[in-house]
DNA sequence: GTCGATAGATGCAGTATGCACATAGGTGCG
DNA sequence: CGCACCTATGTGCATACTGCATCTATCGAC
């Protein structure tokens, strides 16, 4: 899962997360969420599991479709946005916020509130 | 995995990110890495993942450890963060950076560059 | 008809996850 | 001592998720 020279994927929840983002004001299909996660800069993830998740999405409720065969081609599934996919996206809006500032936190040199635990010495990472 | 009324979970890179952005500036064990975060307002989650995270890290490189008998108590295993473990750390930082101002985008009403594609006037979200 | 792009989906093998439970050292107490 | 409880780490199992390859199908161009 993390590998040495692994660069970034993105899946799972911060997958689930950017699609419901993007249905926010936008009301779109599976291939062309994909394409726009891609292009937008965000690595690159198997389309496989786009289409997956967002069944899946709508199974949960987070998102409703319908099949539009109103353009010529292969029929599309165009996804919406539900009343609980704003609620939950807006709840991991405020996690991801949160999580970034507790990072940042971490990173800047120190955690957060230390009792009295062990005093570790900023060691010479160690290889 | 999106259920309506979940709480946001962290898991996978996220969860090792934070493990790896505590480990930053700080040795620490499992345990304690555990605490930290429950403290820090994260979502709660599973110890018995965090431990199995963190031996994952060891086996990449990210992190390495050793068995602290110093303290009275069961043993402990102590992490620090390696070379590796660092770089890898910061490709994910600017990783969730890029990927939230994206977010941040496609929240404010509208996502990344929209060539020519469905003009899809900003529905109000059906349920 | 055949090639390529669009659009969506699934089978499979490998991996990750949550939950419950196991193991063990140490302290406090009657 | 016996026992409860906290610390600290780990495991087994059933389920879920993932990447990769592959499959179907519609349409336009040649």
């Amino acid at each position: 899962m993390a590998d040495a020279n692994a660069k970034p994927r993105l899946h799972g929840e911060l997958l689930s997360t950017s699609l419901l983002a993007f249905l926010k004001n936008w009301n779109a299909y599976g291939y062309q969420l994909s394409q726009r996660l891609a292009e937008a800069g965000m690595p690159q993830f198997d389309s496989g599991t786009v289409y997956r998740t967002l069944r899946q999405l709508e199974k949960t409720g987070m998102v409703s479709s319908f099949w539009d065969t109103s353009e010529s081609g292969p029929a599309r599934r165009m996804y919406s946005l539900t009343k609980a996919g704003e609620l939950f996206l807006t709840g991991w809006i405020e996690t991801l916020q949160n999580y970034q500032s507790i990072l940042q936190t971490a990173l800047a040199g120190f955690a957060p509130k230390v009792p009295e635990t062990a005093d570790a010495e900023p060691v010479d990472a160690a290889l």
